[in-house]
DNA sequence: TTAAAAAAATAAGATATATTAAGAAATTGA
DNA sequence: TCAATTTCTTAATATATCTTATTTTTTTAA
């Protein structure tokens, strides 16, 4: 299993004993998969959060009439899931599916509440995961208020140009939430 | 000093000695505040997180078109800052003001980080703080997203009635991105 | 390599939301 | 209590964004 990369992200923030680290990994499971597999479907109970080891993830909403809003992008490094119903045991509210063939390695709810018990220092390791994450979603939920499309636009391929180079336009769009048709004409206008 | 609430909202998560109760609330300072006040002004640092005790605050966002973008109401119990400004040091993007006269307590940075030390188990209540933030601004970003001005704001005033009957209808539109205009226009067309 | 499928661009017409302005209602503060 | 201020409503006009349809370009898979 490919460890390194979640251990230095880790261990950013904590620092491990070897065993630990052994134990940790021994929690985890690795899954590789290909373009346009889904990880995780609406409706469905999620019970894992997985991080990505290398290629990219969609985590997107459809809603009833249909419309497709992209909740995020997970890349290399990045933890993804439907936290809320991760965490509450309640059915997805969003869909995951691979954008790039993946590496991810996934952890079960059971497991991390294992891991909590077992070495709580990983309660400061999520915290800080958890206090990242909520900042980069205020911030998004300020843009969506404040900005108009075009700016929105270009904050999110200045914020994230691997990602923007990565991915569809459309897919840009629903995360922006505007029409793909619609980013088209703001690009065209602004060349 | 009123600590009931706020320990109360603790032990919710993580249990504490008594001992363990005195240290944290030594590290506390209430502060009242009436209508209208600023506990916190963009572009000032933020060097606070404040619990509320009673009382309604709001923050905001103001662009560089003046447009005014509601981040966030707190009510009773809810924990309120710019939180990534808080953990980061860095200039306020947002204005928390006192709309309904408030009691709060405010715990620096400084002490926070001499309690995660002192207290390691607080990780873990602010880690499911953090959650619960998270989720919810996750949440809203969907449905900012994927529903029409009416149904977020049928989703609103659902899911927090009694911020949604004590707040200024034009707070509410800021709240959801629309002008109070076309907040009065739909709620007209709905009854 | 090529046919098929998907994505992107373009454009016309439709709709949701913003802007401006004015008057009515509610709240505030002296 | 009352004048002043703020908030809310209404309505006309303006604008941003969507919808639908078509064409072009790019990607995919056999």
């Amino acid at each position: 299993m490919k460890s390194d990369h979640i251990l230095s992200n880790i261990c950013q923030y904590i620092s491990l004993s070897p065993v630990e680290k052994d134990y940790f990994l021994s929690l985890l499971e690795e899954e590789n998969l290909s373009k346009k597999e889904f990880l995780l479907s609406q409706g469905e109970s999620c019970n894992h959060i997985y991080f990505v080891n290398s290629g990219i993830l969609r985590a997107f909403h459809i809603n009833q009439e249909g419309k497709d809003s992209t909740v995020m992008f997970a890349v290399k490094d990045w933890w993804i899931t439907d936290m809320h119903c991760f965490l509450n045991v309640l059915p997805s509210m969003v869909n995951i599916q691979v954008v790039a063939p993946c590496s991810v390695l996934k952890l079960s709810k059971n497991n991390l509440d294992k891991l909590y018990d077992e070495i709580p220092r990983f309660n400061k390791f999520f915290r800080i995961l958890m206090q990242n994450a909520y900042c980069r979603e205020q911030l998004r939920t300020i843009q969506n208020l404040s900005l108009p499309a075009l700016e929105r636009y270009e904050q999110f391929i200045k914020k994230y140009p691997h990602i923007a180079n990565a991915v569809a336009l459309k897919q840009i769009a629903s995360y922006l939430g505007i029409t793909p048709e619609f980013l088209s004409a703001i690009r065209a206008k602004n060349d």
